[in-house]
DNA sequence: GAGATATGTCAACAAGGCTGACATAAAATT
DNA sequence: AATTTTATGTCAGCCTTGTTGACATATCTC
């Protein structure tokens, strides 16, 4: 008779056990989740010349009207040559308008045009679907669980920043 | 006095509700969350001269010994050529290894060669480590909310595949 | 006035997608 | 046996979106 295999118990889980044991099923369809989440927008952008990047870009600017471009390279995490290539074309195209800042001259501030905002809601609203439809049939409190899971696979540092972008900071 | 708020009652949303309020929480955490996830294991495969496509042709390639070109592509949804590219480099380095198929001599079956099946575990361990971090401060069934949502956020007609693949179908 | 900061821009390059065309070997069909 | 289909490989070229490095301009701060 084989020796026994110890009993599972999560509360005892050392960083040497957890090591052991990749969470494949996690890894595996966080990937195949996003894949298909990400590529819902696609075909709606492609009409419009645009992709992913600006799709990004218009978002978090509809979001946080007046954002500046400092702050939009921080949530992006890109270069500026990278931002400046797409913004360039959303601003081209008029769905996006830059403005120059009233405190600080040096400053850009960005706002999503009536055409800008109509696209990102647009976007916005295919992308709920999908999520919605999971959604619905999880537990009531199965929202929570699954945004607080989000938030803590953010890295530490950024993530009293991310809640701020994401809940608001009380300003707006 | 204005008019009341109608009560939230997640039970009679329809579709035309659902499309008014866009789940912009959702929607960034999934953002950020993904970023941050797969910019893991980047710096290792910098040391080897990889990028994210060779870790997820080596991953699926060493969870599923075997798979042929066909259903790696199937998995990934890339064209061959892009597939090729990759895949050329990870033999030449002797991270994969490439047999001739035997019940039908056409088919390339690719196994992970032992060099591959070590890095394959070290960036799975790194990305356990974040994602045991986030469910480890979840309800003692937050994993299933979580991995039941992840499952149905992926389209219809591919979720029994990725089931299948994910949590095994029972022949391996 | 000098230096720091916010932004813009040019040029070149890399990764990783894509399309289209064509080649080969092996299997399947007729 | 000949033909067609299938699985894979490969060449060439293009696109998007990221990168680095260098330099320019306007404005703010000291």
């Amino acid at each position: 008779m084989p020796d026994a295999i110890p009993a599972f118990r999560p509360d005892r889980l050392g960083k040497d056990v957890l090591a052991e044991l990749p969470a494949y099923d996690l890894i595996e369809l966080f990937f195949f989740a996003y894949r298909d989440f990400v590529s819902d927008p696609d075909r709606i952008l492609d009409e419009y010349g645009f992709g992913r990047a600006h799709h990004r870009v218009l978002h978090f600017v509809d979001r946080q009207p007046g954002l500046t471009i400092a702050e939009l390279l921080d949530i992006l995490k890109i270069t500026k040559q990278s931002l400046n290539r797409v913004l360039k074309e959303l601003i081209e195209k008029d769905f996006i308008e830059s403005r120059t800042g009233t405190s600080d001259r040096r400053q850009r501030l960005l706002f999503a045009t009536a055409q800008g905002h109509d696209l990102a809601l647009k976007l916005a609203k295919l992308q709920t679907r999908r999520i919605m439809r999971a959604l619905s049939e999880l537990d009531p409190d199965g929202k929570k669980h699954v945004s607080g899971y989000l938030l803590r696979l953010i890295d530490p540092d950024d993530r009293a920043h991310v809640e701020r972008l994401v809940f608001g900071d009380g300003k707006t």
